[in-house]
DNA sequence: TAGATTGTTAATCGATTAACAATC
DNA sequence: TAGATTGTTAATCGATTAACAATC
């Protein structure tokens, strides 16, 4: 999902690791909001959804920030990791694509709850041009260059159809951005030292349809086809 | 991500490897769509984005397709990975929640052009039911498990706030759905045997964000902060 | 001191990759 | 037959978990 090679970012913390800080700032905060001060691994990881064990070694990427017999100290543990995420600093978000997903997502409050900063919509639909979307006009997608640039943007985010997908992306890579959140259902390629990770609908769904599969009473262990009856099978892919 | 404890299905197929098999698909329907017949796992593990090893191995736990000098057989393969997948079988998709990233979702053309149907739209505000997206008219949440049984929904689509999300979940298990996809940024918990997948946008931002620090010219790698310092600064989080 | 809970070590487990024998 | 490429084995690597000594 991601361009980096190791699995270990430069300060030593490993990618699963990263992966789940996030789920536990946000059992921290709700730990907070419930007035709770202390917390020991145990109730912090049942919060978060993960083994104590796994919570404990997370943590221990980050340094000692706990209490023998004690626990952890909320406020604290939730600012250190904060950090440690970089949420203590603002990053310019550009949203690239502003069809139904792409409107959707700049209208998302979770980005500006956190530091993300929704500051350009870029289109290539020169009917969208000045549509208002979240406060913001939506600009031709010309101009992302110069957008980044004055901008300051720090992380792209890519809801444009598949086939667009790939040279919008070198072009925000070109002009600067090397972090990119990539919705369109398509392999991107990066440079070296670009990080790009995906969400993708429905291969999400497809996970799914898998495992149900195995769970509905039709399910047959063993399908023999011939290749003449394979060939009578329409599959549908793509669309978008 | 998912409520299963194992890491392979019943039928012995590795989770890791189920999660590649759509990227698969996806790479082969574009090479058909070029003309390609047939194609070696270096060049389809270079579409899909992949190691040619790992590809060859993910493949072997569906069987052989493939002929050795030759390569795989384009049309059949995908024949193959999408029964194994269950694409070949439609399912229906309840969406729970008409926000903006709810009405995105339900207008999702990826959905419907790979066999699942959005058949219904739930929500709780009063002021959109009645109200046609994607050609749907969005019904009161009251409604959830009559939709359920009338219209055998196999997926629920869960785009509520965190507030609400265990709650509409436990009302969907309840009344036979086992596969969910979450869009709210929340843990929920399901009993045994149901799957949940989770699609949190801010928790993909913020691993970027991550990256992106080590990055910035400002990064400072041991930053130290006294207690008193640490309680003036406000961690902000949640809000969707 | 006794009880609780962290931080870390060691064991386990699964996933990825390289290499190559099988075979078209 | 010679060349190509699969399917599989074995090696490596990373991630998870259990267990416990350190210590509040």
């Amino acid at each position: 999902m991601t361009a980096r090679t190791s699995a270990e970012s430069p300060r030593g913390i490993p990618e699963a690791t990263v992966a789940r800080l996030p789920l536990y700032l946000r059992a921290l905060t709700a730990l907070s909001e419930r007035g709770t001060t202390v917390c020991s691994s145990e109730a912090l990881a049942s919060a978060a959804g993960v083994n104590s064990a796994m919570l404990r070694k997370d943590l221990s990427h980050l340094g000692s920030y706990g209490t023998r017999g004690v626990g952890y100290d909320v406020a604290n543990l939730r600012y250190q990791i904060s950090r440690e995420i970089g949420l203590t600093q603002d990053r310019n978000v550009a949203v690239v694509g502003l069809g139904n997903l792409g409107q959707a997502l700049a209208n998302y409050a979770g980005f500006r709850s956190r530091g993300f900063r929704v500051v350009s919509l870029l289109d290539a639909d020169p009917r969208l041009f000045g549509m208002t979307v979240a406060d913001l006009q939506v600009r031709p997608v010309a101009d992302l260059e110069a957008v980044v640039a004055e901008l300051d943007v720090a992380i792209g985010v890519v809801a444009t159809p598949a086939e667009a997908a790939q040279e919008v992306t070198d072009r925000l890579v070109a002009a600067g951005v090397a972090s990119i959140l990539n919705f369109a259902p398509t392999v991107l390629s990066v440079p070296e030292g670009v990080d790009v990770r995906k969400v993708d609908l429905s291969i999400e769904l497809q996970i799914l349809a898998f495992h149900e599969q195995r769970r509905s009473p039709s399910y047959a262990p063993t399908i023999s086809t011939t290749p003449a009856a394979r060939g009578a099978v329409a599959v549908q892919e793509e669309g978008r």
